[in-house]
DNA sequence: TACAGCGCAATGTGATCACATTGAGCAAGC
DNA sequence: GCTTGCTCAATGTGATCACATTGCGCTGTA
């Protein structure tokens, strides 16, 4: 209660969109980019009195988030940012290479080279962004790259799945950016995944994939370093 | 509008369960077991009116099941059961398979022989139920035999995320039974995958549990004879 | 000083009302 | 006869109120 409502910058309301869309949406961002501390408790009144909204869209936000297992549902009603564990982490890590080598799979006959060349300007974005130390855009775009990559198919079951699990993993990123700048290990996976597309090798990609995601910070969090930050 | 209201019975409501829990799984359950037909609208008065509840419970639990995908939000803010299409179909089997293989395979070695004996007791109520011809039965101890194989691990990740690729599928089961009763291709693959347990065989085990799924409905769908159907 | 009991503030839950939007039916005009 | 526009019922959205429960702090007593 000392900082239930911190700044919480919400996004600019679209023209159409709900109370509800517009506080989900800026909810949800803010968990996914981890501006909540994993374990913060979050109540209706006051999230609805830093937005500025009545409780009524808040409630059916947080009920969403809820569902989709970005927010926790106690015992005693409250809802809180989920804590993390290494269990769990594992487990995340272990739900992402299934889905998303499958979505990569299913996506590589259909990437065109326009998507190709998107995908190539990403990353080097990130190895930019990788080299200035700006850990949020590294995040940010890293997301944007294997999205941008599985949507040349339009599925409509893979990737929201994905999305729901990188949605969990967000509370929990923002703690370990700062206790590891740039962990990098050395190897571009994302180029060896972008060789993949452009000479149509599928079982390279799916290993391209499969090695990013457990590279990327999953061998420090298995390690235990990072759980310690976040617990 | 004709029968936005049908029977719809409802699970007693256990002591200390909100009316929104109560809600929710009353819908989550008749929604699984296919009471309502893909298309189908569904208005918050109209549930409200049926379940004989406030608009206030029933606005919450829509909104939960539109966040795990259960129901569809239509632009005009409408809500209604999906739609089945060929493509969302195979898509639903594409990641049931990625998500139940890995499932499987990750809690293989935590499978002790009571619950060996417990899959194996599942598989011949199943295979009573395929004779007398009782789809119901089959869907639902299809489901469990599943769901008790992957619990064996205390999975907070996988597991709801596959309960979630099988709601998908839910409102489609009704009708895809009913117009194909006992649609077994003939090998109990359920029987194979006991066989890789109780052998501690990984790599069969995934193949078994990839054909089962393979095999149960999808390949009917597939072939485009079911989707007509719910169509 | 430690602990039990009370009481109040905080919070979630549910109901009800007011309003905007949607959509369908109907009527008037071309 | 067809089309356009209007009207009204149906529906979703948002706000507010009342109530139950939770949880914490305060106080009084041993």
């Amino acid at each position: 209660m000392t900082d239930d409502a911190p700044k919480l910058t919400m996004p600019a309301r679209s023209a159409g969109e709900t109370i509800h869309q517009w506080v989900f949406r800026g909810l949800r961002r803010a968990i996914m980019s981890g501006a909540f501390p994993p374990g913060q408790a979050v109540t209706i009144r006051g999230l609805a009195e830093a937005m500025e909204v009545s409780a009524m869209p808040v409630r059916e936000a947080l009920r969403r988030l809820v569902a989709e297992r970005a927010l926790t549902l106690l015992d005693n009603r409250r809802v809180r940012v989920p804590q993390m564990t290494p269990e769990r982490f594992e487990e995340l890590y272990a739900a992402r290479t299934a889905l998303e080598v499958e979505a990569a799979s299913r996506a590589l006959p259909l990437v065109d080279a326009a998507r190709l060349e998107k995908l190539r300007a990403i990353d080097q974005t990130i190895n930019a962004a990788i080299l200035s130390g700006d850990s949020e855009t590294v995040v940010a775009q890293n997301f944007l790259f294997h999205l941008t990559l599985y949507s040349a198919r339009r599925d409509s079951v893979l990737v929201p799945l994905i999305e729901s699990v990188w949605l969990q993993t967000g509370p929990f990123m923002r703690a370990a950016l700062e206790a590891f700048p740039t962990a990098a290990d050395g190897y571009d996976y994302h180029l060896a995944a972008l060789d993949a597309i452009a000479a149509g090798d599928e079982a390279a990609l799916r290993q391209a994939i499969a090695h990013d995601i457990r590279t990327g910070i999953g061998h420090l969090a298995l390690s235990g370093k990072l759980i310690a930050v976040a617990a």
